[in-house]
DNA sequence: AAATCGGGGAC
DNA sequence: GTCCCAGATTT
């Protein structure tokens, strides 16, 4: 049983595989960062990111040093921050408590801040060939599909059956290899939307999905809950040379980031006026920008943005805070503070009293 | 078990 | 618009 999955696979992946910048070395460190930026993002996504990080903070001692907000402005734009957090915490853990060294044991990775049961896997099986899965969603399709499993791949009883069947076949020679086939065929031919490609597939013989011609209906995912809708107005302050932002709280949505100031609902030029006079500046007029609309995974933005003019005495100087709200240069800001998307849409109207 | 946490590409 | 991506953590 075990050959008719591992030995065409392992052929299908010597010959097809993927080139990616994380396979051609196979530090534990390189490895671990690379595991964390594809958590829930796409490979092409990632390879910029992937590049600069590496090339500023090559090693578990930079990391966990990095102050943080350069290490947000690494991770700027990718999304879902506490991964880069947890990243840094699990690196200051590596270096008091194993002295630099990544642990080489799967229950040691695991106990590290933001390794969960896949990246675990993934780490312990590439850098230091220990036979357990990875399981990811390329690898719950697959297996959906070669059983005709109708079992919602989101419940956690799935995902451990799966690590236990995967369990039983990995093969101990080159576990990281197997792991990187799964998700290599699922990525390249057993596609999660659209038809999947099992006339190149290596598994198709043992694919029940593939032989009844069954794949649409696997795998099984309850639908999601609808995203909520909020309104939130955001503020741009313009005095020729300067624009506001302020640091986000530590916790929550976009946690210790940066933003335009905003406000909840939707405000009119009236009210923007009001709330731009508490900030202590002096609005000489006001502007109405294109609204954004902002999608996040469970909730969504329906952002209404002014433009507003201020005095130039109220700033005085780069830098400078005012009643929470920094007053910088657009650009210099653009490189000091991480701006997640969000607010980044309306960076872009920084320079329109010049146009 | 359900909610939270980003952003973007493919359809 | 929908789906989903080399998921983890908190509630």
């Amino acid at each position: 049983m075990q050959d008719t999955i591992t030995k065409p696979l392992l052929k299908w992946y010597g010959e097809n595989k993927r080139v990616l910048p994380w396979r051609e070395k196979k530090n534990p460190y390189e490895i671990w960062v690379s595991e964390i930026m594809l958590q829930q993002t796409r490979v092409e996504a990632v390879k910029p990111f992937y590049e600069r990080f590496m090339r500023e903070l090559p090693n578990v001692a930079a990391l966990a040093v990095c102050p943080e907000e350069k290490l947000l402005k690494l991770w700027e734009g990718l999304g879902y921050y506490n991964r880069v957090r947890n990243m840094q915490k699990a690196a200051q853990k590596i270096m008091e408590v194993y002295d630099g060294v990544f642990p080489a044991d799967y229950e040691a990775l695991k106990g590290l801040p933001g390794i969960g049961n896949y990246t675990a896997g993934a780490v312990a099986s590439i850098a230091f060939c220990i036979p357990v899965p990875a399981v990811d969603g390329n690898v719950l399709r697959v297996m959906a599909r070669l059983r005709e499993d109708g079992e919602d791949i989101l419940k956690q009883s799935v995902k451990n059956r799966v690590e236990a069947e995967l369990t039983e076949i990995m093969p101990a020679e080159d576990p990281g290899a197997f792991n990187q086939a799964m998700m290599d065929l699922g990525a390249m031919v057993c596609l999660p939307n659209g038809a999947p490609k099992c006339e190149v597939c290596p598994l198709f013989d043992q694919c029940l999905a593939g032989q009844h011609q069954t794949w649409t209906e696997y795998p099984f995912k309850k639908s999601a809950k609808p995203r909520r809708i909020e309104d939130r107005t955001v503020l741009l302050f313009l005095d020729g040379a300067h624009t506001a932002v302020r640091k986000r709280p530590k916790k929550g949505l976009l946690a210790g980031l940066y933003e335009f100031p905003n406000f909840d609902g939707v405000l009119s030029e009236q009210e923007a006026l009001e709330e731009a006079e508490k900030f202590g500046v002096t609005p000489l007029h006001i502007q109405a920008l294109p609204p954004y609309k902002h999608i996040f995974s469970h909730v969504e933005w329906h952002i209404t943005g002014y433009a507003i003019k201020i005095a130039g005495n109220d700033v005085e100087q780069e830098g400078e805070e005012k009643a929470g709200l920094i007053f910088a240069d657009a650009k210099t800001a653009a490189e000091r503070y991480a701006i997640p998307s969000a607010f980044a849409e309306y960076a872009k109207y920084t320079d329109l009293e010049r146009a």
